[in-house]
DNA sequence: ACGTTAGTACGATGTTCGTCGTACTACAAG
DNA sequence: CTTGTAGTACGACGAACATCGTACTAACGT
């Protein structure tokens, strides 16, 4: 089984978040993931980009540790870190989502 | 006297505010204004970079809509628009900052 | 074994971003 | 009017970023 490298919750960087928090392209995916999307195949998400710009930013938001992201056979099952997000920026991401 | 373009407040942009808030040195001017340095002028905070360099961060947070700035003088008065930010994006400057 | 599906690796390209230095402007104080 | 102060304009540079297409790999189903 291929392994995802995925910062621990302790490491997370405000950098690197807002960074990824920055980018429409990937706030769409935050949002459908928000919105009782969880577990879906990164082709669940209907990006209006081509397939190796939506492993970009699915790779972005991961090693942002925004999303969790776990092999299951040939696709990829994406999850939100809510908990992770929280316990490391309290309110950030329920800003975020308000917002968006 | 010189005028400064603001974005009112329900122009505000979230792209906008997140990408202005993911730089670091930009985070630094926030926080100096959000510990009650209000009404600063921009050389009062003893950034490392050069001048212009200050000046164009500066305008990113003021284009954004997170500072705003008037001038008195030669000089120009920095004020965190905390208020108008927590009108448009709800908790996300109060996060930004109890994560920094 | 073979084809299908889902995502990655790689290289290329154009754009934006942070940085700098120098020259300039606007205002204030003497 | 001259000097100083605070910030701007402009051009340049390298780094980072979003995007793409093609070729590749890993797992599944038949």
């Amino acid at each position: 089984m291929r392994t995802l490298e995925h910062p621990r919750t302790e490491d997370l960087q405000l950098d690197a978040v807002l960074s990824a928090l920055a980018d429409p392209i990937r706030r769409t995916i935050v949002r459908q993931l928000a919105d009782g999307h969880a577990d879906q195949a990164c082709i669940a998400f209907a990006l209006p980009v081509g397939k190796s710009t939506s492993t970009h930013h699915f790779r972005v938001l991961r090693e942002a540790g925004v999303i969790e992201q776990r092999y299951q056979g040939t696709a990829i099952l994406n999850t939100l870190r809510a908990a992770d997000l929280e316990a490391r920026f309290p309110g950030l991401l329920t800003a975020v989502l308000a917002a968006t």
